[in-house]
DNA sequence: AAACTTTGCTGAGGTTACCTCATCATGAGG
DNA sequence: CCTCATGATGAGGTAACCTCAGCAAAGTTT
């Protein structure tokens, strides 16, 4: 057995070693919904932010409208969101989340929030308050 | 214009958003020699590590041998390794750079490290080594 | 030495999460 | 009214993975 590489690591590289197994780890906990993970994300934001037009769900997620629409499309095939049509412009989509939508947002966010707080928790609770601070330093 | 998300970000929101914006970072460094990342890094280990058989690439960039065997595959496109005979067992090949790969992965490491350098620069010393030293412990 | 199992690589084909570009309808401003 | 901008989507593409099946060579039985 070969010894993954990681002894004279960059910050960028253990960064990206953390990255590769909590993004491992999120996916293992939102296997019983049968979501991916870009599709637990918009349903994020469509709970924390109600009924959006695609383009500005994709400016949420910031990715590209394109790729918002796709999202949504898997979504309603799985019966999570609806589209019905704006009201104030002919154009426009507006996507809102089904009951079930909701309820299964709810229960994800919950999974979640736990997979990433038994992650987080090899660390104390100053290291937990560091690594936020830092993390919004470089946030962008 | 919609404000981005991350007003009550969590770690992990937090963590993403910074992998977000790093991995996009180090995508432009790597641009002048239309490299993909995972190309580089797979240069990077053959750098470090010299004449490698596709299976042991593959666990020091952890991906399924299979995978391994497409990178090597881009690589020897664009003549920056090349496959041969291992003389100890002909099921296997050796992977090796190139000159032009000794060179690429050289100048390839130095600009990823400046911009890595650059982004993190944003920090001070201190909470650097911080960083690094919670990264390691999360490290797995 | 024949038979069996394991190992090393690769072909075939699939997935996720993106992207750009073109199109079409509608809306907004001169 | 005519032009231009905007909202969504079809078409088609890419990177970076994956699994599964197959083949050849190696190692291990018996």
């Amino acid at each position: 057995m070969i010894e993954p590489d990681g002894d004279d690591e960059t910050l960028a590289e253990a960064f990206w070693r953390v990255a590769h197994r909590l993004r491992h780890r999120t996916r293992e906990a939102l296997a019983p919904w049968d979501v991916t993970p870009s599709q637990a994300r918009a349903l994020g934001v469509l709970a924390r932010h109600g009924v959006l037009r695609p383009g500005a769900l994709a400016e949420h997620l910031r990715i590209a409208p394109r790729s918002a629409t796709e999202v949504v499309d898997d979504l309603q095939r799985r019966g999570l969101v609806e589209r019905r049509p704006d009201p104030h412009d002919r154009r426009a989509t507006l996507v809102a989340l089904t009951d079930e939508g909701v309820r299964t947002g709810t229960s994800i966010r919950a999974a979640r929030q736990a997979e990433a707080d038994r992650f987080f928790a090899d660390l104390d609770p100053q290291d937990r308050a560091e690594l936020g601070r830092i993390l919004r330093t470089l946030r962008g």
